[in-house]
DNA sequence: GATGAATGAGGCTTCATTCAT
DNA sequence: CATGAATGAAGCCTCATTCAT
């Protein structure tokens, strides 16, 4: 590839106008990103063609190639950005997990209470369009999914620590946190995408969060 | 090939010659419902062209078209048989649930232990390649899926009433089955389709079950 | 059409390089009918696939489908381009009808004399290539039939005005109209499209203009 | 290899078995002949596939190939017949023609009041959906066109010869003809086809016919 | 004679990607 | 940097025709 080295790079703090160019340039990407979030979710990954969302960005499709590599590329970025999205929400709650499980619940809630009602398009292309895309989709997917998994998982660790209880095997963490996910996704699924139960959603989430809360429990000896 | 018979030996409703034309003609379906799994499971629904399904069947691509209406035809028609199969293997477990929750631990078993390892390119279709692809397919996907939560969901009302509890909530039951659906999900996805830790999947269904158990019983007041 | 209002639109009469954009785009968009015109009249609608219009055109067959919908969009084009030059020889004829017919008779001197001989691949796309096509190729050709005849019509009604005499029925004029036509048409496909005998062409429209003008002349009263 | 046995010609009479199979043979001809031309002109030529022929007939779609060669021959088979049968029906009319031009009128009516209300499928067919179809098919139509052309264009030589009129020209009769032609034709095609205004078609006969009858008369020197 | 499953060439169309302006 | 016209590979599907039973 032929970057052409600009000097201007390499000079001293940023110009007001190179300033203002970065920061436009960061709008449009995030204008792109956001069109082709909503046009994935709404029509699906292969019905958005690049020209729709090229015309849904207001820019040209070349445009597009100048932001993204290809297609592929724009799926993956705006998956990163929904794994960044939800890590950071979740995160902060799995932290603050202890004896008491609050954490556990905390996150719980703000994934079905917050995060859910807000974010319907995100959990769609996360859930439903990215799957089975193509290799480097997936493996994108299983980062995201390992990360928040690993989030869980060691949530449950510092539990069981806490508690001075042992898991049943040397894998049950990581099945409980695998689990959980696998809750969340299918109850997002079959609530949000598949019918819009938002109203619900409060209800289903405390349901579920007891049903881990029970789960847990009976996995420590 | 042994269709050397005696011709008059026929006297029944239906033809020798008709019968065998039959058993044929479901024997090229099946055949052709076989490697569109494989292809489908191997290179992904879309990559998967008509031709190459066609050639991996040894048929033409005439063919696939006279017994499947389109590509998506195939593919509901394969989900339906692998939503089938898999009714097929876990109702009779759930059914058997009672107090003990002796079905519901029966049917974790099934799955993990037999039918995962048994059926994995079943599970990835299911699970991945049938994910977002159009809304017919979305339609059935969801039929197979309410129909596995159902069982779940009867099996955990025959348990609350044998045990003469009470659920939470109204949509506990729904919840915990559909919950239930979803680990099943994540950890074949996980442990199957992503990584091939089959030899790990007794364990894993064993911690999962003992997971659920627990979430179960304290769903129950 | 769904072109996002373009700045350069509103903000003064379009720049040198747009002009020539424009001027390439009509250029090229001239030469794909052209060729398919000539594909069309010479092989058939059906046997010139959009490849070879393509290569006749000298573009992709990408190129085509920027330009137009589908391949029917291409033989509507096609029509309208046709009907339009049809209309344009014919009308300005038809309109100095007054009671001397002279208009009438100019205007199938125009059609055999001028447009037979210099638009055959028109007339026997008009007349053969487009009759029974589709619904929607069948309704273009029926607004085109539909407009020529009411030009006849009109000159017709007139010149009955004129001479102060009454049609038969009040259908009279329409039907008058109409058979005209149909003269035309049959004529050119009997010695134009099946035999070529450009050269008789004229006295043939001579005595196809006595007859229309005999005719004419006994449906007053 | 299509040869029919010439056995039945050259040999004695046909015995009762034979002569009930032949009946049968001509009559599930007809039944296809009939199912085709009801598809032909109600789907369209190219839509009307060989098998939904097969199906209305209620045979299979190797029997259609037992009676045709192929689809070309079915539609030329059938415009044989309706070519037969347009001939059967204005032929003897014309050949009454004599001074008093009753004979054109007594075809005029005949085409009008009895072939159109009667045959509308088998007009859709001749004017609409065998044209442009083939070479083979175009030569079929032409042999039709140009004999009821002559069948007219000997009755007005009659007509001339009894008259003691001459023609304008030489072609004078031939292009009188192929106009009268062209005028059933698309008077048939705009309301038939196109509208169905069969109510009107007894006006609209008349008035054509005494258009034709002007015409006729003005040709003459 | 009749059947209908099987064939496969060929058509239309889509759309991610490129590149000259 | 932005544009959008142009590309062309690749896919799905149709359907006239054949042939073993």
């Amino acid at each position: 590839m032929n970057k052409k080295s600009n000097k201007k790079e390499t000079a001293a703090p940023l110009s007001k106008s190179a300033l203002r160019r970065q920061r436009e340039r960061e709008q449009r990407l995030e204008t792109i990103l956001s069109a082709a979030q909503r046009l994935f979710a709404l029509d699906g990954y292969h019905k958005a063609s690049m020209e729709k969302i090229a015309d849904a960005a207001e820019v040209s499709v070349g445009t597009l190639y100048f932001y993204f590599k290809n297609k592929e590329d724009l799926l993956v970025k705006l998956l990163s950005q929904i794994g960044f999205d939800l890590r950071n929400m979740l995160g902060s709650a799995f932290v603050g997990t202890d004896i008491s499980l609050a954490g556990i619940r905390e996150a719980g809630r703000i994934f079905f209470d917050d995060f859910c009602p807000n974010h319907p398009e995100s959990l769609t292309i996360f859930f439903r369009e990215s799957v089975g895309q193509s290799e480097v989709v997936e493996a994108h997917r299983k980062k995201i999914f390992d990360k928040l998994i690993d989030d869980v998982c060691q949530a449950l660790i510092r539990v069981s620590e806490n508690q001075g209880a042992r898991f049943q095997s040397n894998l049950s963490a990581e099945v409980m946190a695998t689990s959980i996910m696998g809750m969340f996704e299918r109850l997002a699924y079959q609530y949000l995408i598949w019918q819009d139960r938002s109203a619900d959603l409060k209800v289903i989430g405390q349901d579920a969060i007891d049903f881990i809360i029970g789960g847990i429990e009976n996995l420590f000896r």
